[in-house]
DNA sequence: TAGTGGTCTAGACCACCGG
DNA sequence: CGGTGGTCTAGACCACTAT
């Protein structure tokens, strides 16, 4: 049974998509060969492919040469984070955004940075703490160690006045980035400088980045409460 | 100058991304035409296409029809999550899933439910809480509503047997989801079920699905103490 | 080794949107 | 309106990997 041609690759995906929803394929099948597929759908082999591509992309199907593509048995949810810079986050609230730098100076690395970056023995790395404000009121505490081997032009920027989470953003860009997120208790001195009280739950995130094994960065980053991280999709 | 011949997408990219780490293309300047692109690398146009929607997926380019290629200005970390079932998650830790029922019962929609869900009124749903175990240990805990008109099925199952989690992950695909995560103080009921001390620091995953603007149900996950939950790229 | 997905090509046309 | 990215096609060949 040939359906009626609907060409782009979005409505192929879409056909493909409902047809996984309503159970047509269900968890464990095996999906027709692209070709056939594409025979029954009535357009070229290479539009099916893209299809297949983003369900791909999106956990819904797997695929393997030979093996074809099936509907996997145990389904991964996936989506994506988009972290943008945290000025134009604040910005985005339509609040003013506000920078305060309390120290950066260069340090030998303790082992929890060696342990991040994959260092094997300790380096002498830039270290700067800042807090963001969002409206006056802190917003998020930035703890950053900087690798000055791989990144030399840190040691000359004055982080007084430009913001690291900025700078690096726009000027070293990365090829790898690892991220983690957790909860802490506030400590006495994360608790003054969030102004909130020790022992409230405070939403941490972590991440590294690295250029061709060439580790650039690792920030630990505490939000105030109340902050909530989202996926758009 | 005509680059030597690397026909594929991948390669093309490399080169494209290399170009940008070592700024030959800087934030807010504006690329060659894929056209002019291919021939200066030696493939065709449809190779480059490949590589720029890998490089335009990660957020390293920004595409427009007639404007062209160019680098961002105010680059965005992009990160994929992947959540796996629970219990493939607590195995693949090498230790053992346990999984205890704690109540299943038809209940009206809490207002906050129905704004997770999108709903203009309240129904009737069924609420689920359950405490996912690794090693015999506390490790998760769901607290779930379940839209029964949306997914009937879901009133003849035995959740004492079968977890929800599982069950619906297996048996209804979904068309979009929103995830939410954010930090709280455990309550004494919270400390209680996963065995720790009130105003504990805990890890929050909310989630909320929907097949075709229909509401399937929606989950608030409470990680035990020393959660992390991690990218892979 | 053979079947299946992955890629490459050359060319055509479409869709968006900046000037 | 015209320039640029997005898509589609048909066909060929490649690269995995199950059998």
């Amino acid at each position: 049974m040939t359906t009626k041609p609907s060409n782009s690759w979005t409505d192929i995906r879409d056909i493909i998509h409902a047809r996984i929803l309503n159970k047509t394929y269900a968890a464990g099948d095996r999906l027709p060969r692209d070709q056939d597929l594409a025979l029954t759908l009535g357009c070229a082999r290479s539009t099916v492919q893209r299809a297949m591509q983003d369900l791909s992309d999106r956990g819904l199907i797997e695929r393997r040469r030979k093996a074809g593509t099936r509907i996997p048995e145990n389904p991964v949810t996936r989506a994506t984070l988009e972290i943008p810079m945290i000025r134009k986050e604040v910005e985005q609230k339509g609040v003013t955004h506000g920078y305060q730098l309390i120290s950066a100076k260069m340090l030998e690395t303790p082992r929890s940075v060696m342990a991040l970056l994959g260092l094997p023995a300790p380096i002498t790395a830039m270290h700067v703490q800042a807090l963001h404000l969002a409206d006056q009121q802190p917003y998020l505490f930035e703890d950053r160690w900087i690798n000055t081997q791989t990144v030399p032009e840190a040691t000359s920027i004055d982080f007084t006045r430009e913001n690291a989470n900025e700078w690096l953003l726009r000027h070293k860009p990365y090829n790898k980035c690892d991220m983690r997120f957790y909860a802490i208790n506030a400590s006495i001195s994360e608790a003054d400088l969030l102004q909130t009280s020790p022992g409230t739950a405070l939403f941490v995130m972590e991440r590294s980045t690295w250029i061709d094994q060439n580790p650039i960065t690792t920030v630990k980053t505490i939000a105030a409460p109340g902050y909530q991280l989202k996926t758009g999709s």
